[in-house]
DNA sequence: AGTACCACCTGACGGC
DNA sequence: TGCCGTCAGGTGGTAC
């Protein structure tokens, strides 16, 4: 269930549970998690290894393993990450296991099999070659401004656009233009709307992470409370709309998310 | 530059 | 109980 505020939870899970431990072996237990990189040189790249630091930008993790080697995780739709005690049983779909010398292990639990597990030299190079774009809450709202004025297209297909701005996804950026007032096929917006959804997304994150990026948490005015069929409006009462939009499904409030200005 | 598909996978859920 | 269609919070590629 990844967007940025559940990556940077995992982030702080890795950062608490697995560094600076000896890594006993890895095993790619499903090639199909990799990205560009064969199980065995994943596997000889880590063994012996320790982890640093963990870092995150957008929904992109990254485990310091030295100075010119990092592992980069993406958990896909369905990725976890599972520090193991001594043995624990395996999660049923582990695709990557990271046994450290201390007897314990990370799991890199995905059914599915959207996420992605890769090597780079560093988070700097892996974000340039993969074209991503700034994270969501590190860009402040001149950058955010500059990035999104002048865009013909939707709104919302931009608002999910990686290579734009890298954290938000289907839920948040619903999230995001409710409060804002904007829909989701808004296009062309001015620079009071931008201002606006920039201000929207500051407050969606910061309030997902203060929750601890627990969706059931989020205050009753917040339309992921609300986003069900069937729901309604938390402000205005209207019946929410669903409907599919840049290919993602999309609920929004018909009543105050308007197409402009 | 934007859009509209398709593909990658599996599991959960509702209807019959 | 079981089969079937549909849906899912992500991303990448390709064709227009």
């Amino acid at each position: 269930m990844p967007e940025l505020p559940e990556v940077e939870m995992a982030r702080r899970y890795l950062e608490g549970a697995t560094l600076h431990q000896t890594i006993e072996m890895a095993e790619v237990r499903d090639e199909r998690i990799l990205f560009k990189v064969s199980a065995r040189i994943l596997e000889e790249a880590l063994a012996g290894q320790q982890f640093f630091s963990a870092l995150r930008h957008g929904k992109r993790l990254f485990l310091e393993v030295h100075d010119a080697l990092w592992l980069a995780l993406h958990l896909g739709l369905t990725g976890n990450l599972i520090y193991l005690e001594s043995e624990a049983a395996l999660p049923r779909h582990t695709r990557l296991l990271i046994a450290f010398e201390n007897g314990r292990a990370l799991a890199f639990d995905d059914p599915r099999i959207f996420g992605e597990v890769s090597l780079t030299k560093s988070p700097q190079t892996f974000l340039e070659e993969r074209k991503i774009g700034p994270d969501a809450q590190q860009i402040d709202r001149d950058g955010f401004l500059r990035i999104m004025s002048g865009r013909k297209g939707l709104i919302k297909p931009a608002l999910l656009n990686q290579s734009l701005v890298a954290g938000l996804g289907n839920l948040y950026a619903d999230e995001a233009l409710f409060q804002a007032g904007i829909s989701p096929e808004a296009r062309g917006l001015d620079e009071v709307q931008l201002d606006a959804l920039f201000s929207s997304i500051q407050e969606v994150l910061w309030t997902a992470l203060s929750t601890n990026a627990d969706l059931e948490k989020l205050p009753d005015s917040y339309l992921l409370a609300h986003r069900h069929p069937g729901g309604r409006c938390p402000r205005d009462g209207s019946l929410l709309l669903r409907e599919k939009i840049g290919g993602r499904t999309s609920y929004y409030c018909p009543e105050h998310q308007k197409k402009s200005c």
